[in-house]
DNA sequence: CGGTAAAATGACCGATGGGTCATTTTACTA
DNA sequence: TAGTAAAATGACCCATCGGTCATTTTACCG
């Protein structure tokens, strides 16, 4: 009998499955898809080994669960940190600048998150469409905010869809330096070379 | 009794050598690294299981000589290229066209040098020294050009390091794009449109 | 040829781990 | 508190696969 839309049932599913996600993104970060085992994640959940297929079918699932809910994540700090913009280049900017702090402060997700990007690649036909779809999402917001831009003449014609995507490349790279320790300057400093770049690579 | 250098060992040595590491090459682009079995690399090579083992220590020694080889060959036609060219925009544009160009009829090979980077991220222990160098050669190759560009004043003042790195992952997200389908234009359009975003970037 | 050493083979071993399900525990209700 | 259904458990099953090694095949030489 489901009182405020939420049966028992619910609730319990929704408590499980964040204890489960959390533990699996971390471990999936930490030691990679194949390394970290059903019954590690279940441990670090605090639950045992049975649990864990009574809320996801496989293992693969609760791995597509752990990526989905960290670029949804993602996704909505973008939509909402970008309508409080008003210029493209000040969303430009928040985009880059979102982007790479949240990685910075979520350096596991990164890690399930790029390593998914790969292994799509590897096997097209696995990764589901609705994964796919979530990638490519963030290239579209950005592309609709250059298009603006191009609208608005501070931005050159430009191919939007390119250049957007040719922009998340940087910005992944960035994070990827910083991940590696390749990269000796704070965020800000990153933030601001990727965008002077961007900026001087698109502006009218 | 070795004759011109090679001993017969040697030359069976080569042999099996270049025959796994290209079926290695191929399935692990085509499987990835945990679904391609050594019994797979062994029969698309023509051997037996055990003969595998004759030549390297584990699955991991054929991938890491796989993705070597692989890096090995692309450094070569880099180096060469670049030095044909003369200006530093020239040599640019040419890095550009021939990373480009290289993944583009060696697909198979681009899935396990992204894939392995991938990797790597995760497990930056596990990364052989010498692999994760081969990964940097390049990058230092193409920092070296911009250097003379900013020493030329063709190139404006810029940390070289860090644009050199930014100008790898342009490549490298094109090359995605091409390999997922995403990108509709004929090579040369995307060398341009890469070179074009670079180049007005860095250009003094 | 016959002998021998290098090369190749593939049956086999042992460990691993995804997934199952009979049993137990918990939570709720009357 | 007794009864029951949902939830959780973890021992178990079994397919998979990396790696080994006793045996066989090949190549070479006197």
């Amino acid at each position: 009998m489901p009182i405020l839309g939420k049966t028992r049932k619910d609730v319990i599913k929704e408590f499980r499955t964040a204890e489960l996600l959390e533990a699996a993104r971390r471990l999936f970060a930490e030691k990679g898809f194949h390394s970290t085992t059903v019954e590690d994640i279940a441990a670090a959940a605090g639950v045992a080994k049975g649990t864990v297929y009574l809320y996801y079918r496989s293992k693969q699932e609760v791995y597509w669960a752990a990526l989905e809910r960290g670029i949804t994540e993602l996704e909505n700090q973008i939509q909402t940190r970008l309508e409080a913009e008003q210029t493209p280049e000040a969303k430009v900017r928040a985009f880059i600048a979102i982007k790479i702090r949240y990685f910075e402060t979520n350096r596991d997700f990164f890690r399930i998150y790029f390593s998914e990007l790969g292994s799509g690649l590897s096997h097209p036909a696995q990764m589901p469409a609705q994964i796919e779809q979530m990638y490519l999402q963030q290239a579209r917001i950005l592309e609709a905010v250059l298009q603006q831009g191009i609208q608005g003449k501070t931005i050159r014609e430009i191919r939007a869809d390119t250049a957007a995507v040719a922009i998340s490349d940087l910005i992944r790279g960035i994070i990827v330096q910083r991940l590696l320790g390749w990269s000796t300057k704070d965020v800000e400093s990153d933030i601001s070379f990727v965008f002077d770049l961007v900026w001087r690579g698109v502006a009218a």
